[in-house]
DNA sequence: ACCGTTTTTCACCGAAAGGTGTAAAATGGC
DNA sequence: GCCATTTTACACCTTTCGGTGAAAAACGGT
């Protein structure tokens, strides 16, 4: 029917997450982009609109990635205290790389103008935060049924939400540049209540 | 001896502060400064030599004023549990202005590129996030030895970087959009060992 | 009144930004 | 082989970017 496509869309995306990643929104420009992604601006353009487009399919695909690999495991049905420290504690680990200086693209962003400037990013922004505490409530609320903590439901709501202020800490001091060993005792301490 | 001035220079440096506060680094022009300071782009490159000289300025002024309005309490001698406390509450109610939705001007930076590709941004960064952790430090050391508290060496420590990185979670919640009774949740938590 | 000095103002620069028009290239259907 | 359709490639547009040259304006010293 057609030119059959010639690029890999999926390395496409990743190049776009990837230079966002490194340069946010802003600073990120058409020419990088095209690097990034081996793509033509006019290729980009005919598949998302315009650099804002391109940018809000980024951070979905962020999102997916992030969420399967960081909250997966909080996510799961059977997640447990055992779930909450071992997540906290990839991050601990992951600070030392080089993807954990690049940080978490929505956290990145929630400081970003365009963040202020644009609901759709503001909402996802907003909505990721929402997600990762779901995702701590989850494993909290299993945690008390098997036995393994007590908490009342309120009790539960407030400590889901100190795991997610840590979790998103954790991301923002890892680009900060702030070292493993901080960042271990943040999160040894921040594990204290589960205890 | 030569044209006096007629500018206002505190009011320009507040107005670059709030300039960069709003729109980062790489998404404020010189036009937005000019406008924010009411100086002609001249006169900003007499002065700090290029838009970083501007920027770096802007960092140190913002070090200063948020240092003196949010860590004094922390850094005072007399400095104990009480002063902890206040501080981290201090944020909550923050984070319901707009003040607090701008956010902090030294978290905010650490996510823009700017950080990472010039030494003297990224170091500003970190001395800012060591500064929070040695003023909380201080307070818990005064808090041990008064007997509010029971902690070894070790243990200050690992709770200052722990206060330390609830106070940067708070900005960076506040200009995320988290809501006030989120942020009360959080540091509820984050403020239980010390009870 | 004149001079040296500094501030102020404004016009201007080349480069890079985001975005688009258009035509060649590559297919399947007829 | 030709057509309709879509992808690809490249040149090009306007606007805005960070940055600068140079002259007018406002003083104090003499």
């Amino acid at each position: 029917m057609a030119r059959p496509r010639e690029h890999d869309a999926q390395a496409a995306r990743d190049g776009a997450v990837q230079a966002f990643l490194q340069r946010g929104f802003a600073a990120t420009s058409l020419a990088d982009l095209e690097a990034a992604t081996g793509l033509d601006r006019r290729q980009l353009y005919n598949e998302h609109g315009d650099k804002m487009g391109v940018f809000l399919q980024a951070l979905d695909d962020f999102e997916q990635r992030a969420s399967a690999r960081f909250l997966g495991a909080l996510e799961a049905r059977e997640a447990g205290k055992a779930e909450i420290v071992e997540t906290l504690n990839t991050f601990v680990e992951l600070s030392a790389t080089e993807e954990g200086r690049l940080g978490c693209l929505l956290c990145n962003t929630s400081r970003e103008p365009v963040s202020r400037d644009d609901a759709r990013v503001g909402d996802r922004v907003s909505a990721f935060f929402a997600r990762i505490e779901k995702a701590y409530a989850n494993a909290l609320r299993n945690a008390v049924k098997v036995g393994d903590l007590e908490l009342t439901a309120a009790g539960r709501r407030r400590h889901a939400r100190h795991l997610m202020a840590t979790h998103v800490a954790a991301c923002v001091l890892s680009r900060g540049g702030v070292d493993r060993k901080t960042l271990r005792d943040v999160v040894t301490v921040a594990l204290q209540p589960l205890r």
